[in-house]
DNA sequence: ATATATATTATTATATACAAAAAACATTAT
DNA sequence: ATAATGTTTTTTGTATATAATAATATATAT
């Protein structure tokens, strides 16, 4: 009875509101709206070819989730992210993703060891070759599996949107931004720590790897007259 | 030039979809609108005497804050909160309180300070005169000072929709809540280590008392037979 | 009686229409 | 030329209309 067609082609409908906000969303972060840039109803519709009412519905999700900032009658923009809101975001996720490994500790299955070893190799392969675009989809999807073995819904949800925030800052000042030899002993550490199922060591080293990031990131601030 | 007039009566506009989002907010957070309710938009919005639209773009701002579920042309229901939820809630906030109390603990004032012993004997009083929303008031004020002297806004964010999640479990499942004697001394700790400039002494005693939020919640839910 | 097919109704999704406010532009007075 | 005022245009906010889907009720066949 169950199959391929029944599977397939089921739920696969999706309100245009939602390809809307998917897509203005992607834009953002990828910095092809850039902050402060307005966002007008009637020239978005008539681009993606809809009316107003699924753009409008659209914006008032990027509203809350903090990409867009409206000020009422007047029109919406691409929420501005200064440095100081990065450091308030990165302070945060280094304190959540101490508790997403340490957590998964305790939580992670054999399965997902293996799986984690088999993205870091993978991520150390891109590196080796100097492959950006590789490296971090790789880097993403590794935290992508600890913070599955947290067990938490929230932490996932909540570390997701911050994610988000740091990668479009990235965008925005960090154009010239590589993924440094040093993420792989990091990424080592976390892993070891997860083996051991030691949680306060675990907590430690993914602390330490976001604070390593942010220092990252200030550097390059630096080197880039920004800060 | 700048008298009473021109401060007050100038940005008090508030667009409807505003004022529904709070109304229902509200409603979903103090148990008027049950988990699982259905909120259907015609009904909704001749209840408040408007039409669709403003309770549609209320609707999908909800959604995104995790206070209702959607499927796409099924309609809109109160989201459930479980109590693998609102453990993870918790675990969550455990965290980010610490992180928000040693954060406090360097950038907290000595009028913060102040302002912070001050709320806490209302606190006291209310408690004494077994006053449970004037407690409960000031229990949240306590913290809302404490939050705002982390001094970043990000975790301020979080944090407070965290609290929300906490407060309309409360309301779901806890209906004989009271707040115990206990909580003065855990809050005199984290006075004690705000003062003494004590970041993980701060940490410790802030985490702790979320956990020991964490335990009453549970013991009160074996006591009801919920779990 | 139960299951299946069909018609009816209710509800959501999207588009459009209209009203109100803001922004842009032009006009006049100084 | 500049500021103040009035007029037009643009844009948002809300209401309504239409289309499509889902839910419900009804009728029919087995």
């Amino acid at each position: 009875m169950a199959g391929k067609l029944s599977k397939i082609n089921f739920n696969d409908y999706m309100p245009l509101r939602e390809v809307i906000f998917n897509t203005l969303r992607q834009a953002i972060i990828l910095g092809e709206l850039k902050p402060g840039e307005r966002l007008m109803e009637v020239h978005l519709a008539e681009k993606m070819g809809v009316s107003r009412t699924p753009v409008r519905e659209a914006i008032r999700k990027l509203e809350l989730e903090g990409l867009v900032n409206m000020v009422p009658r007047k029109g919406a923009h691409v929420a501005d992210l200064s440095v100081k809101d990065i450091m308030d975001v990165l302070e945060v996720r280094a304190c959540l993703d101490g508790l997403a490994t340490s957590l998964a500790a305790n939580r992670i299955t054999q399965d997902e060891i293996k799986e984690l070893k088999n993205i870091h190799t993978q991520f150390i392969n891109y590196i080796e070759k100097d492959n950006l675009q590789g490296s971090i989809k790789k880097d993403v999807e590794f935290h992508d599996v600890i913070y599955r073995s947290s067990r938490n819904e929230r932490l996932i949800q909540i570390t997701s949107n911050l994610r988000e925030q740091v990668q479009r800052f990235r965008v925005i000042y960090l154009k010239d931004y590589s993924n440094t030899r040093d993420i792989i002993n990091e990424h080592n550490e976390i892993i070891d720590a997860l083996i051991a199922k030691d949680p306060s060591k675990a907590q430690e080293v993914a602390q330490k790897h976001i604070k390593k990031q942010e220092e990252t990131i200030i550097k390059s601030l630096k080197e880039n007259r920004i800060v």
